[in-house]
DNA sequence: AGGAAGAATATGATTACTTCA
DNA sequence: TCTGAAGTAATCATATTCTTC
């Protein structure tokens, strides 16, 4: 798919590359393109048909002025032959303005380069050269490698370029893989995150359900209840105005007022819900 | 054969730094 | 010299692809 979309992308530049002049780019170093937005690198460089610093030329260093990413370029090329699952390296003058491979490219520059020419009698090169250019090849992790990563990520979660630099050392793999294993298992850990605190929602949900279920019942009761209030009240003010132990003189014109209200908690509670208003008034008090 | 795990890739956003008018 | 705009590079999150088991 890679492969497929870098081919897209080189016919299209390359397109814009021959229908240019070649020579003698007018804006090598401030030219800018917009590696996001192909279309508007498609009218950017058409726009610019008669300053054709787009013209990235296939034979390769043809531009070696245009930018500091074209001088990268030689340096990936032999990279690539470390990591043919860097395919692009084929068409590396033109990925590199593409946001992916250029910043792999720019990765694979400098000191990494050289590691990486150090590494070129490492068992994981002959496996890689056995594999062709063709698709790109997943790496698989030692349970050495996977452990020191793991351990590493247990300690911090990102990596500063050094760290990243020393551990790749240490693990015999480039930067980048340090770096992707490292983006890769952020985002397992905020997916399994994620799920646990789906399943935590579901079992909230669950009891609020069960609770409001509770709820509705006990409205329910409430309400029968209030059917019989008429009656009940009747007995709460009689019991009331007599309470022995409390000595509550209000309690007709509260009986009147909380009739007004049933939803009146506190009275309610008081006189109907706590206690039996029949067995025994004054136990509320 | 099909699914899961996970490495690799693509893409967009953000930030810091540099250059230049 | 200061300043703001534009360009560049690095890094991250996220989504997706694709290989391997």
């Amino acid at each position: 798919m890679g492969i497929d979309g870098d081919a897209s992308n080189t016919a299209l530049l390359l397109r814009l590359g021959l229908s240019s002049t070649l020579d003698s780019p007018s804006k090598p170093h401030n030219y800018h393109i917009p590696n996001k937005n192909p279309s508007f690198l498609k009218l950017e460089a058409t726009s610019f048909d008669d300053e054709p610093s787009l013209t990235l030329g296939l034979s390769g260093g043809a531009l070696a002025t245009a930018t500091q990413k074209v001088d990268v370029k030689p340096a990936a090329a032999s990279a690539g032959d470390l990591y043919p699952q860097a395919s692009s390296v084929t068409v590396s003058a033109v990925s590199s303005f593409s946001s992916g491979k250029a910043k792999r490219e720019r990765e694979l520059s400098s000191e990494e380069l050289m590691e990486v020419e150090k590494k070129n009698n490492s068992s994981r090169l002959s496996d890689e050269d056995e594999e062709g250019v063709n698709g790109r090849k997943k790496l698989r992790l030692s349970k050495q490698q996977s452990a020191l990563l793991e351990e590493s990520f247990k300690q911090h979660s990102t990596l500063n370029p050094k760290q990243k630099q020393a551990l790749a050392r240490q693990l015999n793999l480039k930067p980048r893989q340090v770096e992707v294993w490292f983006q890769n298992r952020r985002a397992r850990t905020k997916l399994k995150q994620t799920e646990v605190d789906c399943e935590l929602l579901k079992k909230c949900c669950e009891t609020l359900t069960d609770e409001n279920r509770r709820l509705q019942k006990e409205i329910q009761e409430l309400k029968a209840l209030k059917l019989a209030q008429p009656f009940y009240m009747h007995m709460q003010a009689a019991t009331l105005t007599m309470c022995p132990s409390c000595e509550i003189t209000s309690g007709v014109a509260d009986g009147k007022r909380n009739s007004n209200n049933p939803f009146s908690m506190a009275s309610k509670t008081h006189h109907f819900y706590n206690n039996n208003p029949l067995s025994n008034p004054s136990a509320a008090c």
